[in-house]
DNA sequence: ATATATTTTTAGATAAGTCTAAATTTTTTA
DNA sequence: TAAAAAATTTAGACTTATCTAAAAATATAT
């Protein structure tokens, strides 16, 4: 009753396609997500509701059950752990590492994920700013901020990203924005919303709306 | 022109099954080995042959190419060098280590491969005593004596195991027989080979004929 | 509310890796 | 060295995950 790399691809693409809310997901957003066709989707749309993985009506959407949901989370704990593994111990970017974690979050063992999670000392966060559930599943989602949400004045603590495309955050590393650094909102420009943001007290630099629109930071 | 996780496994059975003198490995030996049937391998060698990683000619058994070998040993390098990992940074025991690191040695990337190798300390020897290829595929094969050939009065280093079987690997554990240790042959019974050894000049204990056999030391 | 557009599903096909049963080749043995 | 045994290959089929093209269901728009 082992699920297969595709199976698991599936139910843990569905669980972030259908939010907090667990809200229903079209067959053609899983076929955009998986880069396969429609027909394919529902195909394998079938098999997982066969396993008692997802509630799935045709023509209805779809949603995980508890126990696809737990699949999921697992995929996703396996993923966000392997990925401080790669970042903390063996030196990689936090733009080097999503492709690899895809390939190491489906090594299937219970144990190994509980000594490795011991290893890396319980992270809670991954080199993203996500946070990494534990052993039961368990995840505290943080209340984080987008920057775009942060007033003129207010200093704030950057925490994560919602876009993993390497060359944003090869963006950000020249930029000198990592995880950690002070982001103080100096300027918003009223016609492009584009921000003049000082980082860690230094250099003043200039950020466009589709850059604030994908950094999470903190209040303090 | 990525090879299958499928592939692999058929190069790197084709390689130990060779040995150092590259013999040819008949379909059934594979069969076995793969846990497929001769049909099965007869196809797989087919596919192998057309993409030049193999020698093959019908009936005659199959020989790795340079380039099936190449496939090979970096196939056996990442093997023994997460088995590194999963003994000395995770805490596994020898005698669990085999099934994970058989499929983590089919993650594909180079770079994850070196960055792995460095930061293990560019370990030449994995959890068994066996010696990890460097980066060019280069392997100094150790002159290890099986301790049947050792004579009585002899103290050899216990270096590593011809066999890998969970079973065995705890039976070791359980006579203190651990990498490393100094092992001191006191008598060999005529009749069944049985021998009487002291470890580490501690307790002596009897070893079957069948265990001596997998016990790869070194005379020092 | 009906026609049109969009989304989703069905039907039938393909490639990878496997299988069984039958045919063929090689090896062994008497 | 011919017959029997063993090993190997071929033929045809199955499963998983995918595809295209066509049909069916749902949503949108006038």
């Amino acid at each position: 009753m082992q699920n297969s790399f595709t199976e698991e691809n599936y139910l843990k693409i569905i669980h972030s396609l259908s939010g907090r809310e667990g809200t229903e997901v079209s067959t053609n957003a899983l076929a955009e997500s998986t880069s396969t066709r429609a027909a394919s989707v529902t195909d394998m749309l079938r098999k997982l509701a066969e396993k008692g993985l997802i509630h799935y009506k045709k023509y209805q959407g779809v949603r995980l059950t508890d126990s696809g949901e737990k699949v999921a989370i697992q995929v996703i704990r396996k993923h966000r752990l392997w990925e401080v593994f790669l970042v903390e111990k063996l030196g990689f970017g936090w733009d080097e590492v999503h492709d690899i974690a895809e390939e190491l979050e489906h090594i299937p063992s219970e144990i190994l994920v509980e000594k490795l999670d011991r290893f890396l000392g319980h992270p809670k966060f991954d080199p993203h700013g996500d946070p990494i559930p534990d052993a039961k599943g368990n995840l505290t989602e943080p209340d984080y901020t987008i920057l775009t949400d942060v007033h003129i004045g207010e200093k704030v603590l950057m925490m994560g990203v919602l876009d993993h495309a390497p060359s944003f955050l090869q963006h950000l590393d020249r930029s000198g924005i990592t995880l950690g650094a002070v982001i103080e909102v100096k300027e918003i420009n009223e016609y492009d919303k584009s921000a003049s943001v000082q980082i860690n007290g230094g250099p003043t630099l200039f950020i466009s709306l589709e850059v604030s629109k994908n950094l999470l930071v903190q209040r303090r």
